[in-house]
DNA sequence: CTTACAACTGAAATTGAATATCAAAAGCAT
DNA sequence: ATGCTTTTGATATTCAATTTCAGTTGTAAG
């Protein structure tokens, strides 16, 4: 699983001609090892616990790099914090997002999927990728 | 329909205790007649051009006004400005943006309204509101 | 093992959207 | 008209994110 998300990076850095270093090494390890939907600063502080010397520019940097190589993902909720989730290939989520609490529930919809193409395909569009939230409140927040 | 509006956001107004102001008056008369998505800094810059008095900041807090009394939506793309929509009482649509050319689709689909409920009802979730947004290639840009 | 050079890094500066501040102006009930 | 409160807008501030650039590091060739 981990192994296997770093030869996905590795063959991604090799296709682009991109050089091995220490810094990303272990940003990778790290982010392997977080909770979904972890902000760039939370990643960034658990990073420097260990690794003081690394530079919020490479977190920033690095983070773009592992979303082009197609292990995580950008979540940008309403709170100005920009997310990354990992990816799990041949997965796919979407969010239910407490206002309540901020939690995040993941589910998945195969006919929503489904519903998506054919609306896609009436307008002869070709989907990339796509996003659904839902915000509101959940179980224990309701009462 | 643009009178409706106007009284829609004058009852949201006597209903809060909030005062009637000239820049109100014109920031909602511009923003009525912009396209669908428009961004702040767009409507900021139609605005100055008749009426170069008006601030930034009064521009900003009069959009969320507008968002809290039920015309305007908010909507985040992944270009860093906030836009908002107008928004047609009773109705609901949704979002296919076009990263070649960044146009706008818009589509209503009921039955995934639908789904979204039962998933939400699935997890015990209260649905406030939901966005999903739809990214790829128009039409024009597929080819 | 050098050397050479492009890629990479990180401290610091910069950007840019959005918000906060606060004195002056304007709305409104009396 | 008066008095009080809300609103405004120039300006400052915030904060995430990006850019800059001099120094460092990875790597391929010699
Ligand atoms: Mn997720
Ligand atoms: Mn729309
Ligand atoms: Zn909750
Ligand atoms: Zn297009």
């Amino acid at each position: 699983m981990i192994l296997e998300k770093k030869k996905m990076f590795n063959d991604f850095s090799a296709s682009k001609g991109l050089r091995s270093t220490r810094q990303r090494d272990i940003i990778l390890d790290i982010f392997l090892s977080t909770h979904q939907h972890v902000s760039v600063e939370e990643l960034y502080l658990k990073i420097k616990s260990s690794n003081p010397g690394i530079g919020h520019a490479t977190v920033y940097r690095t983070l773009k790099l592992f979303t082009e190589a197609g292990l995580a993902r950008e979540i940008l909720l309403h709170d100005g914090q920009t997310r990354y989730e990992h990816v799990v290939k041949g997965e796919h989520h979407d969010h239910l997002v407490c206002t309540g609490c901020n939690s995040i529930i993941e589910f998945e919809d195969e006919t929503i999927e489904k519903l998506q193409e054919e609306v896609a395909a009436r307008h002869g569009f070709l989907i990339k990728n796509h996003k659904m939230e839902i915000y509101g409140l959940c179980a224990n927040c309701r009462r």
